[in-house]
DNA sequence: AGACCAGATGTGACCGGTAACATAGCCAGT
DNA sequence: ACTGGCTATGTTACCGGTCACATCTGGTCT
């Protein structure tokens, strides 16, 4: 009852197995009616061609690895969603690792493995990459074609794809700035990551495109990304700047968490405040109000990385590592208000 | 530069590949210097044991695969993520297919290929499966352990996991009775698929119990479990049974959508109609107020589906196929009101 | 009719491991 | 000193495909 092979399929259509082999492979040169004779036995036998074999015999195992921070986490399953779809396209599959929040050596462990099964290209959506200088990783570049995503670590030979954050927090800023705003505040992520500094960077470059003078008060740095900081920051925003008419949070989250914070204390967005968010979380177009905020195309980010993938191992060139950025356009809905004169200095 | 096999490291150390092959095994019976030898080696040389080669000699793959409809929705990417790390704690890799919305014979293909990769257990989590009957998958049952998550169809042989929709949708309709609401009305999903209508009979349950007659007025079945669809809902049933107290919709979108439209017209929620919906997805608890629902446990499922197929690989057995049900319980937040005597009955 | 050619089919090695068994070296028991 | 038995190591086949090349047809050309 355990699997036919080959042999089998061949004895029984009293061909050889190389017969058979091409006739699964549809390979021209074969009589009709010999093809026919192992289709046949194919399907007599419930013939399944094993991909382990063909891997081993052909050096090719279709097969992409995605190791990632957290699938359940809203953007990194788009990642691999989008990176699923186009490697499916291109005819690989795709084996995922994803890494929990505890485990110490996991991106290791799993680097390892996706090695030992030889997988034909990599892709590394680990933002807090523990192993930057690491052998493992390196070790992987140095073999298959590898594509750091959202990373905080730049490896030479190996292709990087990322969010223009900067760009994004430039975009979010200045729309407030168009909206006639002065006073915008911001909630930063944390600033020893290379994102939010990149956003808080956009902030600023708007902010001064604008002559409007910076203000350190007005820019509230968080421990981490969520509600709470969110609400958290709003106060002291509150208290150290009462006058401002906008906020720039670095998260949907943490505009959440702000907004929450402006409502309790009896402020209406976006009549009192306006609050712009960044990720587009799906939360955000249904929120009361719809959440204005800069699209972090992380589907796309996916495609992009597999189709890197893709085309490196078709050229099967050493090219150097390339570095790809993909805008983050903001997406208007209604958490912003125009700024009219009555309040326009509060 | 390509890479180093057994033999090659078995060479540089002088030994046969054999005992190569018991170093990189861990086994007992080799002198601590032969393999400090073999260990040398395997460094110098770069060499990573290929899964290939040994999945193909010793028959097995340590892989399983998980077809879904699509990766990206919050509970299937959640399902994913429970399943991955089960699969992972008993050494196994996860491979996915994920299904794009149109295409047509998207699981037939990936079951086939997931086969032909000698994956040695199945996790098919498409609720809309379109092969019932099919050959493919009553092939892929007949080889290998195979469980069916929230499917709609019973396969003999497979294992098969779900939600308690009917508990479900009783737990939110008599928690709504409890809080002394009379006039419910429920907005359901699909009624062709089973889950609405497992939910609906929850509904029905729940109200025969309290001795609460049934209306058909106050059940509108949409055509799907989006956002529009429960704002359209909502609408309808206001025009026809304008009393009502409270609604159990079948979705948190649906309900949000319901809450939109009963704000649109100026009620409260839940100080004029208390919501209660049904998923638990990320937004509920965020928003405005927090949705009291019923949650599914995802991940949970995930994880149960590895875990059955872990046991039947271990156990080996052609047992038959097994039935399990999550309890998906209420959570309780705050868009629902207790019903006091002024307004009992509206 | 004989040589040649192209297409159909077969043969054997090989991919890189594992498994089963063979062999060699050493120590203890009598 | 001989032998059984244990441990360390080697030998060979095998997993199920693909690949390169050999061989066998039958038809065509001269």
């Amino acid at each position: 009852m355990k699997g036919a092979t080959i042999r089998d399929v061949a004895r029984r259509a009293r061909v050889s197995h190389q017969t058979v082999s091409r006739v699964i492979n549809g390979q021209e040169n074969v009589t009709a009616e010999t093809r026919e004779r192992v289709l046949a036995a194919v399907r007599e036998l419930g013939y399944v061609p094993s991909a382990v074999a063909r891997s081993l015999s052909s050096s090719r195992t279709h097969t992409l690895g995605m190791v990632t921070t957290d699938v359940s986490d809203h953007f990194f399953a788009e990642a691999v969603a989008g990176a699923e779809a186009e490697a499916r396209k291109r005819g690989y599959f795709l084996i995922i690792g994803s890494i929990e929040e505890g485990s110490e050596d996991d991106e290791r462990t799993y680097l390892r493995l996706m090695l030992e099964r030889r997988v034909e290209g990599l892709i590394v959506a680990v933002p807090r990459l523990r192993l930057a200088e690491d052998d493992v990783l390196a070790d992987a570049v140095a073999r298959i074609p590898t594509v750091l995503v959202a990373s905080d670590i730049d490896l030479a030979g190996a292709d990087h794809v990322d969010i223009d954050n900067r760009r994004g927090g430039h975009e979010a800023t200045a729309y407030l700035v168009a909206q006639k705003h002065r006073l915008i505040a911001t909630i930063t992520g944390p600033l020893d990551g290379p994102s939010a500094r990149a956003r808080l960077d956009g902030y600023r470059d708007a902010l001064r495109d604008t002559g409007i003078p910076a203000d350190r008060s007005l820019v509230e740095p968080c421990v981490d990304w969520g509600l709470d900081s969110g609400r958290r920051a709003a106060d002291r925003l509150l208290g150290s700047a009462p006058k401002l008419t906008a906020i720039f949070a670095q998260s949907d989250l943490l505009a959440l968490g702000a907004i929450a914070a402006l409502r309790a204390r009896g402020m209406r967005v976006p009549q009192d405040v306006s609050v712009v968010g960044f990720d587009d979380i799906p939360v955000s177009s249904v929120f009361d109000p719809p959440l204005t905020t800069v699209r972090q195309p992380m589907r796309e980010v996916g495609e992009l990385a597999a189709r890197l993938i893709g085309d490196r191992a078709a050229s099967s060139r050493k090219a150097k590592g390339t570095r790809h950025t993909l805008r983050a356009p903001l997406v208007i809905r209604g958490s912003v208000a125009r700024l009219d004169g009555a309040r326009a200095r509060a």
